[in-house]
This record gives C-alpha cells, structure tokens and sequence, in this order.
RNA sequence: GGGCGAGUGGCUUAGCCCGGACAUAGCGUCAGCCUCCUAAGCUGAACGCCGGGGGUUCAAAUCCCCCCUCGCCCGCCA
C-alpha cells in the first residue's frame, strides 16, 4: 500500500520532470511523503527551488492518478498527503488475520542461528544472537519465505575435550536439581582451573582431540553425550525464550559422511592452495593477510574445514544461507564467504551482532563469568509475577504466573531485539527488569487495553471512514506494517520491527487519551472500534512476529 | 601495529546504507492528569557545538579524509 503510494506518486514525478529519481523522502510531521526534487531541478534549469516545486506541484495536482492525494509545495518541498481511500483501504487491510503476511515466494531460506558452543549454559550474549535469529525467522516467514532454521552443533571442539577430561579426572557427579547446561560448566570450569595449575593435562586433552578425529568409538560416545546433555538444557532456556530451531546439525557429521574431505580435496586444486605441512588458502589477493588454514600437519581437519563442509551443504540444498553471528567472527565469516565464493558455492549472508559485556567486562564460559540466561529468566519471572500481583491481586496465582510468564519473555526478547545489532552493549539488571516504556510489556500493555475494548464492545458494525487528526495518525502508522516486515527482511535488521512496534504502541495510547471510543456513539463509535480492532491486529501481527505473546489482558 | 564496529542532552537509544524542512524516543529531573474505555498509561517543561578537526555540497548526524576514545578480531582454537 505505501510501496504502492511511492510507486504511483515517483512514476509522476518522473513524468513530469524527465528525471530518474523522484527524490521522494518520509515527510514526517509535514506529509506522508515528500521530494526534494525541486532542489536538483534548480540547478539543472538554473532557476529558484521554490518556483520550481509551486510549479511542479501544480502540474502533478492536475493528473488524475493522484487524485487522491493532497499535493502542497512548501518552500522547496513538495509535500504528499494521502487521501481518504488510502486510509480506509489500509485498515480494511488491518483488521484481516494474517495482516501483514507477504506474497508467498518459492526462495528456500536456511538461517542458522545461536550454535553456541556446548561447554555451559547459554548467557546474555548468546541469547542475543538467539533473538535476533529467531526474529529474523519469523519475519521471514511472514514475508512468505519457506524456511529451516538450524543450530550448528560444534561437537568436536577443543573445550568439549576439556569437558570430557574433566568428567573423566575429575569429582563431576551431577548435582540434586543441577540443570545440565550447569553441570557441564562446573565440571568445565573445573577442568580449566585444572590445566591452569597442570600443563600436563593438555597432552591428555590433545589425545582426545585426536581420537574423536579419528572415531575412537568410546571417545564419540563419551563427546555425543556431554554435549547432548548440554543440548538438552539450551532447548529448555530456548523454548523459555519462544526460540525455535528446526534441525540441530553436528559438525562431527561432516567428517563421518566424506564431505569435509571431499571439499578438502577440492581446496587443495584451487589456485590459491598452499599445500605444504598445512594446507592453507593464501587470501591475500582478497586483502586476508594471514592464511587460511584448513588442515594441520598431522593430517586432521580444523574448525573451518568443516565449517565450508556445512556450508557447501547449504548452499547445495537452500536458495539462500543465511548466518547468524557474533562480532568475534567477522573475520572467519569473510574468510568463509570468500572460500565460498572462489569455489563457486553460494556465498553466506552474514548478520552479525556486537558483543553483550557485564558491567564488570567481558564474560566468559571459562572463567565462570557470566549471567546465564536461565538466571535471567527466573529472575525476571519474579519481578513480572510481584508486578502482577500488585496490579491484579483479584486474579487466581495461575492466571497471574501465566501472564508473568509472558511479561519476562516480552521484557527479555524486546529489551534486546530492540538495540540495533551494531551496538555493543552493557548488560544491566536494572533495564533487562524494566517493564515500563521502550519495553516489550508496555507493548503488550497497549494491546491487552485494545483488547479490552473490543470485549466490552461486543459485535458491532465495521466502518471504514475516518475523520479525526489522531484516527488517521494511527490508521496511517497501522498502514505501514507490510512495509516493515519487508524493510526488515530486506535489511536482515529485526530490530526495526522492534521500534515500529513501540511507535505503534505509542500512536495507539495517544489515540487511547484523545478519543473515546466505547463513550462515543453511532458511527463515530463504529469507526473507532474498527480502528482499534484493525491496531489491535496489527499489535498482535507485531508482537508474534517478535516472538512475544499477545495476551488479552495483563 | 593492522582490520572491523561504535561514539547522538546526566544515562540508554532511533535516524546514517539512500544528504534536505525546528535531530527520534525513553530513563532521570521539574509541573500536571485516575468519581472517565486497564496509570505497565497520558500531557507539558528544562536538558543537544550529533566524539574532535578538515573537506565535498545550495544543503552534512548522514558522504570523503585525518585524529581521539571504547569494543571485537588478527591461532596448525572453535
């Protein structure tokens, strides 16, 4: 509907003034779109901005294609403001389930997102990538892609060797209630204070290392069930979250079925291979300066070997690939994408995320620094189950832990999908538990209040024609939905919709304070709670695609 | 040392790709609003050399160059 107002109203101006580019911008406060166009066209015909937009105003006030559209030149502006139909239809549109849901599109998608490494429990930063991944996939979904979602399992890692080294030498009887995320870091950390003391045990580490390349069956059992158990906590602290995956992929599965030596094999030919203790791809052409190796001096595979395995697999089985990451791997991720690229694969769209930190500095698994997710989790279940309490102590405890239960995940989800990915951030107790403006409830909040709305109003007759300032203000922002989702989708940026969502919400309690909806009467009233039916759809379509509960009442 | 990212009122943050009309919002501060549809809300006020310096342009938070600060990376780890 927008895209189509840009489209028509672009094509116009084009028309009109022969050039290329419409130079149409958000016209913020002044109109729904506007051109600067004017100001390139003075110095093409050497005259004032100003007379040139009065008369290029003029000119398109009389095609009848925009005859729906109130055209203003303002100074050198020429503004767009749209008329009745475009209202009306936007929230006939809105008050459909499903508003917002893209064209289908036969581009099969793989996103691959979280795979943290199964050595301790997930924490802050990791759920970062965990939420930012998930988000993208549902918004994906709703732009009518078909999609899998899969968790890169790096079950063949050194701090898993660690972890077994630990659980054989070491006191590592799972506690009474220990989580096994939680049993696995304490025997990893252990381990580690271990080899801090010992530097001996790494010899023993770097056996298993090279039995598990080598499918020592013991040693495959012993690395598969620790790391299973550790998958089986992730799922727990993930389903918490609302985060679905659809496959868990193993790295070991790689060596086990030939595709990391056959993509070995083929490395090994390409022009940049320097195959001489190591084998290694020289990327300086590519501005890599350091080699990129892909296979040690006593013949085992690394990390990245594996890692083109799995993405050549990818790439054979999926239109696109589609990577989640954190900052740390940007490097190996451009040595990847540019492997993937020399080899004539499908290259990897990578979405990476800046680090999340404590207030005391980094964390890490190892040291047994970190907040781990499920401590949050508890945590804010707390808080938003003491909150309820005080707001709704008429409710029975079920229904008050069951909307706590929804007001953690939306507090958890929005307080970090909402930060544009490219920002480092601080973690912080006090904002993660903030229920209140710019926050995943406040959201909620505004839907449960549309929702209350309609219970009270009953059935009523749909009208589609608005009058006021704020109606229009907000059926105008409900209109740009679809948009949304394809920016977001588009820009692989989830944390757009993030901010739409609270600048719905924002839009709708303003409309909320100025006009009475069930008090007003006839058509008046019948406008409104169609309007307010099609926001609380559109909050809905909103939050669910954040992978928040819409709930009814809070 | 090199590469990547960030720097926007006291704090957090949008906008930057694609340059335009008084820079977005929240927290905090101050002044108000619950006999009225859920106050997890609303209204108003104060608070900004958009890190610094050059440049391009009619026009720069946005583009280019240099510098400063912070984060991340630069393994035959994953």
């Amino acid at each position: 509907m927008l895209h189509d107002m840009h489209t028509i109203i672009g094509d116009a101006i084009k028309e009109a003034t022969g050039t290329d580019d419409p130079l149409l911008t958000d016209g913020g406060e002044h109109a729904d779109l506007a051109s600067t166009i004017a100001f390139s066209l003075a110095k093409q015909k050497k005259q004032a901005p100003v007379k040139l937009a009065q008369e290029l105003a003029g000119d398109l006030k009389k095609n009848p294609a925009l005859a729906e559209i109130a055209i203003e030149a303002k100074g050198p502006y020429i503004n767009f403001v749209f008329g009745r139909d475009y209202v009306s239809n936007a929230v006939r549109a809105a008050v459909q389930p499903g508003y917002g849901n893209l064209q289908k599109k036969a581009v099969r998608v793989v996103l691959e997102h979280t795979s943290a490494n199964p050595n301790g429990p997930l924490h802050v930063g990791h759920i970062r990538n965990s939420i930012i991944g998930d988000t993208l996939a549902r918004a994906f979904i709703k732009a009518g892609y078909s999609l899998e979602v899969q968790y890169y399992v790096n079950d063949m890692g050194r701090q898993i060797a660690i972890v077994v080294w630990g659980f054989d030498n070491l006191d590592s009887a799972q506690r009474e209630g220990e989580k096994e995320d939680a049993h696995i870091a304490r025997v990893y950390i252990a381990a580690n204070q271990e080899i801090q003391k010992d530097e001996s045990i790494t010899q023993q580490v770097n056996l298993l290392m090279q039995l598990i390349e080598n499918g020592d069956p013991a040693t495959v059992r012993k690395f598969r069930r620790e790391v299973s158990r550790c998958l089986d906590g992730f799922k727990v602290t993930m389903k918490d979250l609302n985060v679905a995956h659809d496959r868990f992929v193993w790295e070991s599965d790689f060596i086990r079925n030939g595709n990391t030596e056959r993509i070995i094999n083929k490395l090994k030919r390409m022009p940049q291979a320097r195959d001489d203790e190591t084998l290694a791809l020289d990327l300086s052409e590519f501005d890599f300066e350091n080699p990129y190796v892909i296979r040690r001096s006593d013949g085992t595979s690394v990390y990245a070997a594996r890692d083109l395995a799995y993405h050549a697999w990818k790439a054979a089985n999926f239109d696109r690939v589609i990577d989640v990451l954190g900052a740390d791997h940007k490097l190996i991720g451009a040595q990847l994408q540019c492997t993937m690229k020399i080899l004539g694969e499908k290259v990897p769209e990578i979405v990476h995320f800046e680090f999340v930190s404590l207030p005391e500095g980094s964390m890490s698994t190892r040291a047994g620094k970190f907040v781990s997710a499920d401590d949050l989790i508890t945590e804010i279940r707390k808080r938003a189950f003491e909150e309820v309490t005080a707001r709704r102590p008429e409710l029975d405890e079920d229904t008050r832990k069951s909307i706590a239960q929804s007001v953690g995940l939306a507090a958890i989800r929005y307080d970090i999908v909402k930060v544009s990915p490219e920002k480092s951030t601080v973690f912080d107790w006090k904002e993660a538990l903030d229920f209140e403006r710019q926050s995943g409830p406040y959201i909620q909040y505004a839907h449960a209040r549309a929702c209350s709305i309609l219970e009270k109003a009953g059935t009523f007759p749909v009208c589609f024609e608005l009058e006021t300032e704020q109606e229009i203000l907000l059926a105008k922002k409900i209109a740009k939905f679809p948009q949304v989702i394809e920016n977001v989708v588009f820009e692989l940026r989830p944390h757009i919709l993030a901010i739409y969502a609270r600048e719905l919400a924002d839009t709708f309690n303003t409309f909320y304070h100025y006009e009475p909806v069930l008090k007003s009467e006839g058509e008046v009233r019948n406008r409104r709670l169609t309007l307010v039916k099609a926001l609380q759809n559109t909050l809905k379509e909103s939050l669910e695609t954040l992978g928040i509960d819409a709930i009814h009442s809070m």
